[in-house]
DNA sequence: AAACCCGTCAACCGCTTCCTG
DNA sequence: TCAGGAAGCGGTTGACGGGTT
């Protein structure tokens, strides 16, 4: 059973597989598989059971980096940049780890980050008066970043041609009681939208709840509420 | 207006680690 | 215990957009 799985993956993948940036249809049929799967999926033969011409790794990427249910995508807050700078000194470049610490945010997405902001703050900081390393960290840290908001596809309501951006977190609610909730925008990928369904993502089980929805014709949206498991994190 | 430069970030590549039989 | 395959991880690349000349 194990070989002609194999082996029809093996033949599947001498087709010509795409490369690059990842289409709409890509992305649609991607997260409607996933979400066919309740949680239970193996990134080998995704692909080919999704009827998408890239490598399993391909897919897992797309999925942990971007269509993952959330993730948080634009500017980072100055207490993220703390957090980061501060487990970096600890950690070193574990970007995984220091992952797993911020909610939402991905290893790659914070590794691009400390490469093209982070470490740059650091370099100039040390470069002037130690003794006032820390106020300049923190003033450093609270310059607006080059970053607009916009040249993010996920932000932009410009045709950046990346379907992703149109998934998107809303609002982020952090309560003391060791569990989030998190209300996520979602431009329906998939119809209808169920009621409540759970699925399994980097940081456990997340349950998804209807919140509400709406359709105008061309946009169509839906509000789900996030609740993240508890005995999961 | 066009060419060039530079910063950003999604995606790829290859190595390592983990898991399963 | 070991080998092979799958998944995870971090470094690197390349496309793209915005700014500058």
């Amino acid at each position: 059973m194990v070989k002609s799985t194999r082996s029809s993956v093996t033949s599947f993948m001498k087709t010509k597989l795409r490369k690059g940036a990842w289409s709409l249809e890509e992305d649609q049929k991607l997260i409607a598989y996933i979400h066919s799967r309740h949680g239970n999926w193996n990134w080998v033969v995704t692909p080919k059971a999704a009827g998408i011409l890239r490598t399993g790794k391909s897919c897992r990427l797309r999925w942990l980096n971007y269509l993952r249910p959330g993730i948080k995508h634009g500017n980072f807050s100055q207490e993220e940049d703390e957090t980061i700078i501060n487990l970096h000194q600890q950690l070193g470049n574990r970007w995984s780890t220091i992952a797993s610490r911020l909610s939402g945010r991905t290893d790659n997405e914070i590794k691009n980050h400390w490469h093209t902001h982070l470490k740059n703050i650091l370099q100039e900081t040390e470069t002037d008066d130690p003794s006032e390393d820390d106020d300049l960290l923190l003033s450093n840290l609270q310059k607006p970043s080059n970053v607009n908001a916009n040249s993010s596809p996920l932000l932009s309501s410009s045709s950046s041609g990346d379907p992703a951006g149109e998934i998107y977190n809303n609002q982020t609610i952090e309560e003391n009681d060791g569990s989030s909730q998190t209300y996520v925008e979602l431009q329906c990928l998939w119809d209808p939208v169920p009621a409540s369904f759970p699925m399994e993502g980097l940081y456990g089980t997340t349950t998804y709840t209807l919140a509400s929805y709406y359709d105008d014709g061309d946009d169509v949206s839906a509000y789900l509420l996030m609740q993240q498991n508890e005995e999961s994190v």
